[in-house]
DNA sequence: GTGGTCTAGACCACC
DNA sequence: GTGGTCTAGACCACA
């Protein structure tokens, strides 16, 4: 795996995971890597998967068990959605639409670009 | 002016320095605020207001005359247009499509909810 | 039998074993079930039954007998009693009332809750 | 300040601030010290300090301004004091009441001993 | 083996 | 100077 600069290591490993899960290669209730394992996996140091799996952990998309590793959480599925979603429409696309104003780019144009971007 | 924490400061300023001359209340060839000027209007330290300044000449958008300040250069409208078409349509739009893709939002949604912001 | 999180397992099952002592279910000079039955009981791993047995012998509460298990010792009740009044009085409730000084609560108010709860 | 082995460091770290915070020696909306410099005046790896404010920041009692440190929320004080009824009302207090019940405890006893420790 | 905490030290962007 | 991220390595309790 490969990751950007621009973004935190472990934000792009809690991206990584929830891609596992949203394909339900990691179900819920299963148990998914533990931190060494997803450390080496990702080659990176233990404590930057632990940091992700902190983070996953305080949204309730996993959970532990002492001793015997990190547990999807149930109706982690659902919870990975909602949160992806209201981000989207509620950050990421209102600045989207503020930039297209401020550039005089109609919603056609975006239209346009997303259909070539499908070919 | 209330600042996103995720976006450097200075970065905001820049945006908002174009936006000033897109909509030319700071017209090509005028002389914009000071350094100081710009600090203490926008309520930062004159370090970062200094940094958007740098990023700005480096991107041929103003350019300083010793002792009398910094001013708009000649064809910056155009320039700050181009500049941010091209970060809109290859940054922006690819990573937005690319979410879209992910949570199986269609572009009909987006065009439905770009309507309704307009209202 | 659900275990908390914030309390090593095997305390929990010391504690399992203390009430069954106390209210008589495992008499005094009787013979407790073995560690595999326990683990199956109370869905653990043997091991972690075993280190609450470990505990348990350490404070004189049970014995092994060679090849037949583990009993309760004469005078359990008295000691785990003992054990139990000592840390309340000793522990949790100068730390109780610590709190309560923190954060301005009345004894009363907790008399009255008291007094709720047991309804 | 001493630590106890008990408890991790970092919230050990966060209780510390909440009193201060709660004392008002550290007001809303004021900038407290740097984890640098608390972990130097609390004898720990600035690491730890800055665990305990990411601590603090997920329950937004504080919040960071990029480059110039840690700051009080607004609201902060009512924040905490939530925070630790709930935790005694709704943990502490229940947990002590079934103790007292296992044991034979009376309320009354409890009482007797508040008003000692109050002397 | 597992998670969890802590230290030490490094590097970066930002103010 | 500040926060923030990352690494390396250590130790511990727990299962």
């Amino acid at each position: 795996m490969d990751f950007k600069s621009n973004k935190p290591i472990y934000l792009q490993i809690v991206d990584f995971c929830f891609q596992k899960m949203l394909i339900q290669e990691w179900p819920e209730e299963d148990r998914i890597p533990s931190v060494r394992e997803l450390g080496s996996m990702l080659q990176v140091n233990p404590n930057t998967a632990m940091r992700a799996f902190e983070y996953m952990q305080a949204e309730n998309v996993i959970y532990s068990k002492r001793g015997m590793g990190y547990f999807v959480a149930e109706g982690a599925r659902k919870l990975i959605l909602n949160l992806q979603k209201k981000d989207f429409f509620e950050e990421t696309l209102p600045e989207t639409f503020n930039t297209m104003k401020l550039l005089g780019i109609s919603i056609d144009e975006v239209v346009e670009r997303y259909k070539q971007s499908g070919e």
